[in-house]
RNA sequence: GCGCUCGUAGCUCAAUGGAUAGAGCAACGGAUUUCUAAUCCGUAGGUUACAGGUUCGAGUCCUGUCGGGCGUGCCA
């Protein structure tokens, strides 16, 4: 989410016309599991005081019983997946329970999305394309380029051992069959040139599969360049994967908690009384996002990565707490000073380059288009977290080196004002792009 | 079995085929009467899993071996 947050920023302002469409998995499985919870295991109460609390228990209960190597977790797998069928085939009572839990879903997402400041053009989401899937399929049919296989529907692609199953045998649709029907519509609705795909490396096999349906789909058509842009798996502390899917919103929210009060902690020691408390609850906010967001945007999208609480709330080093800091170090400067930024800006004066560290500071300002070049062209944001860092870095080495407001003289201290004022910028600039916020003091 | 992928400093990670493989954390030693020490300066830490090959040049490409992870028709 936050990798292809970063991206739609970053690709938007290159110059991209980015559509984002956060295709959310409301039709598939998950949902039948959440009928099945519901129709065995509700808390009327807790349903009553807490709609969502009790579904997403409801949901880890039912997947923890169906994850169970024996054979009653077997057994339930199929009656899940029958709830599931039921809900495809129109049944009027699942129906009716499905648009009674989509809306309380839903309202959990986006809470999430929201603290994270994370927003979506679109949120079609899997049942959207779900009138299209039975024509879909009989099209697919019709024109041969599917055909029946042991009573479900697949697509044969050669090179390949198994299908792209588009219709299992108890009618119900697939993945496959929702992304080949998404590509369709999007082709239709938005013509793309290229369309990004940002998921777990784990999917490969999959996109590789319904690129190649999609380009048998559309033989004859031009179709758009499927790009799946790929990330890795977030491995536990032990190096085994996460199990993200058991409760995942509720670790994150409190991971941000605790992200947000040792930021506040820091900053009561450090501004204290000097500022208001609801200016430090805000600053507090943003320090504690931009950390967490930077952890994981800092990593090569396609490197599995290992799970570290310190990681994730880290201040020091290599975080976006290090940039704020620059950022923070440079208004600090211009309100001590007074400096009337517009006026310095529209000034005409060179920056003199003398001493080193000024020297290295500009060559590395001068280094933002390339950074964002080849963030753009891997599609990697930490190629811009690293630029970031470099450039704090200077900062930091060039604030100990060189006195700004104390200067030896006036066109000196103009021109170290003016790098200070690029800098700032840069770095606000930077961070906007990763979905990481500045702050005025800290 | 087959396919994909990874293996880089104690730990977490960087490095369009190009210079002496770089950071952060941890460890150790320094820096604050001077614009924010969430900082800076320095020390130590490497046979890039292993063995071959291609190349003027390989962490990166090819082959093999070992080890980890993932995937492998009716989940997404």
């Amino acid at each position: 989410t936050m990798i292809g947050n970063a991206l739609v920023r970053i690709l938007r302002f290159y110059g991209h016309d980015v559509i984002s469409d956060n295709h959310i998995g409301d039709w598939g499985t998950q949902f039948g599991m959440i009928l099945y919870g519901y129709r065995h295991f509700l808390d009327k109460n807790a349903y009553e005081a807490s709609p969502v609390a009790e579904l997403s228990r409801l949901y880890r209960h039912v997947r923890q019983l169906m994850d169970q190597p024996t054979e009653e977790g077997k057994q339930l797998g199929k009656l899940v997946l029958e709830e599931t069928a039921k809900l495809h085939s129109g049944d009027p009572e699942n129906l009716a329970l499905w648009k009674k839990f989509v809306p309380v879903c839903m309202e959990e997402i986006e809470r999430m999305y929201k603290r994270l400041g994370v927003e979506f053009d679109h949120t079609l989401g899997e049942s959207f394309y779900q009138p299209m899937l039975a024509p879909l399929v009989d099209d697919l049919l019709r024109r041969g380029i599917a055909r029946e296989t042991e009573g479900a529907i697949g697509i044969f692609l050669d090179g390949y051992e198994i299908p792209v199953l588009i219709r299992k045998k108890d009618g119900a649709f697939l993945y496959s069959t929702t992304d080949l029907a998404t590509v369709q519509y999007r082709i239709k609705e938005f013509q793309p040139d290229v369309m990004l795909y940002l998921t777990d490396f784990r999917q490969s096999l999959h996109f590789e599969q319904f690129f190649k349906a999609a380009a048998l789909m559309e033989a004859g058509q031009k179709l758009p360049e499927l790009v799946h842009v790929k990330f890795g798996t977030v491995l536990g502390e032990d190096g085994k994967p996460f199990k993200t899917r058991s409760g995942d919103t509720v670790g994150l929210e409190s991971l941000l908690d605790e992200a947000e009060s040792r930021a506040l902690a820091i900053l009561e020691k450090n501004v204290g009384e000097e500022s208001e408390s609801s200016d430090l609850s805000e600053t507090a906010r943003r320090i504690g996002l931009g950390a967490l967001v930077y952890a994981d945007l800092s990593q090569n999208r396609e490197s599995d990565y290992v799970f570290s609480f310190d990681k994730m709330l880290a201040m020091n080093g290599n975080t976006a707490t290090y940039m704020q800091y620059a950022y923070a170090r440079v208004r600090s400067i211009f309100t001590r000073g007074n400096v009337d930024v517009d006026s310095l800006r529209r000034s005409p004066e060179p920056v003199q380059l003398s001493a080193a560290q000024e020297r290295a500071l500009a060559m590395e300002l001068l280094k933002f288009d390339e950074a964002i070049e080849s963030a753009v062209r891997d599609y990697r944001p930490n190629q811009l977290t690293s630029y970031l860092y470099e450039l704090a870095n200077r900062y930091s080495a060039f604030f100990e080196h060189c006195p700004v407001l104390k200067a030896d003289d006036e066109s000196v201290k103009r021109s170290r004002l003016k790098l200070c004022d690029l800098t700032a910028r840069t770095i606000q600039l930077g961070l906007r792009l990763l979905g990481i916020e500045t702050v005025e003091r800290m």
